[in-house]
DNA sequence: GGTTTACTATCGGATACCCGATACGGGTGG
DNA sequence: CCACCCGTATCGGGTATCCGATAGTAAACC
């Protein structure tokens, strides 16, 4: 047993979330995860999974002008994040207590 | 991009979580998984799992007798779930709304 | 006793996930 | 102009995860 709660599989789903937020570049979410799990992943798994999501239509590329290409939902992303967020939600169901206690 | 919100990694997580509750047997946890995402993951899914719980001692059989072993936390295996709970509200920490506003 | 049923358990294989290394490209600064 | 940085991007590979099929086992029922 390595560790009980990595990424896997929810590696898309966070970043999804992470960009409906606001437009966010690809090193904006190594560094948005890093903040939250303590290591930063590798570039080889934040960009596969952002053109993953960007040939399903679910974000779009924002230039501004800049080297950084930031990334923004679709309306189709949108839905597909709704979808997902009620999949998750279901699955860890009883978890409510455990995201609002800590506030 | 097949589904965006599989089980992959957090299937172990999920099991520790269940048996917190109650104790469970691999057919119950089977069951409830079942509840909660409308499918029915395999045995060679559920019981691999159970085997590398029991291994890490986070959880013990608890013989009722009967042909169903039913499982319980350990005391290891209550830290770890407090553990891993941690790491998981921080990695999804801004889901609060999402639990809480469907209830 | 023997058959059926339900749960436990394992094995091989496919998958997709994630990483490390590497390359590319455009700003920036000397 | 050239060297350096930093963000983007891809590729190959290792690995954990999950599934389907199959076997084992024990109660339950006739």
């Amino acid at each position: 047993m390595k560790t009980c709660c990595d990424m896997r599989g929810y590696l898309t789903f966070l970043v999804l979330r992470l960009i409906s937020k606001k437009p966010m570049s690809g090193e904006d979410i190594r560094q948005e995860i890093e903040r939250r799990k303590g290591t930063k992943p590798s570039p080889g798994t934040v960009y596969p999974v952002l053109k993953g999501l960007h040939e399903s239509e679910f974000i779009r590329e924002i230039s501004d002008g800049g080297k950084e290409k930031k990334y923004a939902l679709t309306q189709k992303g949108k839905k597909e994040l709704v979808v997902a967020t009620k999949k998750f939600v279901a699955m860890f169901c009883d978890m409510q207590d455990d995201f609002t206690k800590r506030r």
